[in-house]
DNA sequence: TTGTAGGCGTTATCAT
DNA sequence: ATGATAACGCCTACAA
């Protein structure tokens, strides 16, 4: 194994003759140094293919420039591009992104979290599959920022998520005003915030417009296609049948429309179907699915962009930002 | 900011009236401690709550246990299933994965090698969009290990990736006994040495089988659905048109399908698409995509795994992983 | 089996 | 404007 050994600023030094602190300063263009000094160190430095050592950087001051993501999956429309979004901000502002995937499990999320070497990061991104925050608060508590996107916890601290009750009151709306009655919501499983405030969106609209709300209507169930093919196929056993189904995703909703195709249903006509994300497979399935466009890249960019604001000002006080979806009409709902 | 201060083995020693050596050991299981003591040391820090400073075990012994990965995007889904896939096998070694997103930018790719800190990183691993790999030879020069995936360099080093050719092969090859006749091939930028591969697996099923080869009938442009589209369009202009298409991926398929539902072709029946990687969308579109399955998280798990034994056991001899890919069959391919 | 001391690369404090 | 020196938290000879 023989290593080209890494410059250091002791190399640096050595060669110009000067002390360590002196190319120290140099480099990291404090305000009392000679310019002359300073451009021979740059000048040395770049020859030299110097590049610092964070490590000790961060040994010596604390900080690590590290922030740490925590979140469910990234194998999906909506987090990879969160993540795209947290990766291009943190890397403008020097700071290294380093994943963690809790593959939906709590306990995975939590191992995670109390395996984390918390002195090799200065601040925290999670979107949380967990009900309980203690061991979220646990890490909060020993002074490292910690900033929810998405899966909120219920726990005090910075939020940044898309607008879901709101989403959810448009696309409910819309189904609405398309002519539909019998409108359907399959959600996600209890106990996620998001989920409840897309199931609230849902009953409101259904408040505000006189509708009758029917527990039969609502299931409850996981995130994926699967579950949205199931639950539709439920939904269609009952005596009293949906016209309409609003999905708390994408992907059940295309669940549902895998099932609605099974048994000759047409889609829209018969029977219309909403969304959630803007997931790119919705404008390509036919017939196009009708959802609420989540920012996900903004909601990246914002989230990391707060945490920074936590780091570089020592703000201790929580924010919360919402961004709103929007809502995009496609085929899906078209009664003709 | 007042911040609970973290934990440190002197916290630890001082409690517990030994010498931080003893704790140090203790905690990392060294063979020459008092099984008592240990236990002792062990039962204070869960305690305490200790976390290791990677930072500062990172200074002392070079080591940062700290994988980066480069790669073009993550919003996809075969680079997103690749990052789980190293991401899981990273955490199982108790290594922490930094992202870097290159943005299919070679400018930024170069950007991002050149910033980056060596030492706080162990290895490397890297789907380069770069024709030269001068970037990553400096990185390697310096004894840091890299392992390409997926897009690998013109460099030597280890390297772990799909069958390209064997894939494409077998797709020509399909569509030959399928009955196509005037297969054409809309492929990826020239100069990627995964797109060249596809583009002779083509190429050989063709000699093989004694099929002309046409110029014309090969487009190289980018990656995009929209690609796959455009490159389309202009193959039914000319006057001999293919009656069916092979796409370098799924998302250029795609394209190519709304291209000729644009026309009116029926897929399949008329004209013949078949794509690569196996996109979970390519089994959701109507009509399904014939495709090409690409290994993805075995991809991820074997890279890194890979950069692992170069890592543990100073092994500087490159390695060749090549997984096979499959041809998954469906509606694009129907003729009837 | 345990403790002492020096060092990893950098920054910060205090002199000069 | 520059230099010496002591941290930062941990590891590793070496000594006891």
């Amino acid at each position: 194994m023989s290593i080209a050994q890494l410059i250091t600023i002791k190399d640096i030094a050595r060669e110009l003759n000067i002390s360590v602190s002196t190319v120290s300063r140099a480099l990291r263009d404090a305000y009392d140094v000679n310019p002359d000094t300073k451009s021979k160190v740059l000048k040395k430095a770049a020859e030299l293919q110097y590049r610092p050592n964070y490590n000790a950087r961060g040994l010596s001051q604390g900080k690590t420039h590290n922030i740490g993501i925590v979140l469910p999956f990234i194998t999906n429309y909506y987090f990879s591009t969160v993540i795209t979004g947290i990766q291009k901000t943190a890397y403008m502002h020097g700071y290294n992104i380093i994943l963690f995937v809790s593959d939906d499990s709590p306990d995975r999320e939590i191992d995670i979290l109390r395996a984390l070497s918390l002195s090799s990061l200065d601040g925290i991104l999670i979107s949380t599959c967990c009900d309980s925050a203690e061991h979220i608060r646990e890490i909060a508590d020993h002074g490292i920022p910690v900033v929810f996107f998405d899966r909120t916890g219920n726990i005090n601290g910075s939020k940044v998520m898309q607008d879901d009750y709101n989403g959810a009151y448009e696309a409910t709306l819309h189904l609405i005003r398309q002519g539909y009655k019998n409108i359907a919501h399959i959600a996600g499983p209890k106990g996620q915030r998001f989920t409840e405030n897309r199931l609230n969106g849902y009953k409101d609209a259904f408040k505000v417009h006189g509708f009758p709300l029917r527990e039969e209507w609502i299931i409850h169930s996981g995130f994926s296609q699967e579950c949205g093919q199931r639950d539709t196929s439920q939904l269609l056993e009952l005596s009293e049948k949906p016209d309409a189904i609003f999905a708390v995703n994408d992907r059940k909703a295309i669940g549902a429309m895998l099932a609605l195709k099974e048994k000759n249903i047409a889609i829209g006509r018969e029977v219309g179907v909403v969304g959630f994300t803007n997931d790119p497979i919705s404008s390509l399935i036919s017939p196009t699915l009708t959802t609420v466009a989540e920012p996900a890249f903004e909601i990246g960019c914002i989230s990391c962009e707060l945490l920074l604001k936590h780091l570089h000002t020592g703000m201790k006080e929580p924010q919360e930002v919402i961004l709103p979806g929007e809502l995009i009409v496609r085929e899906s709902t078209q009664r003709s």
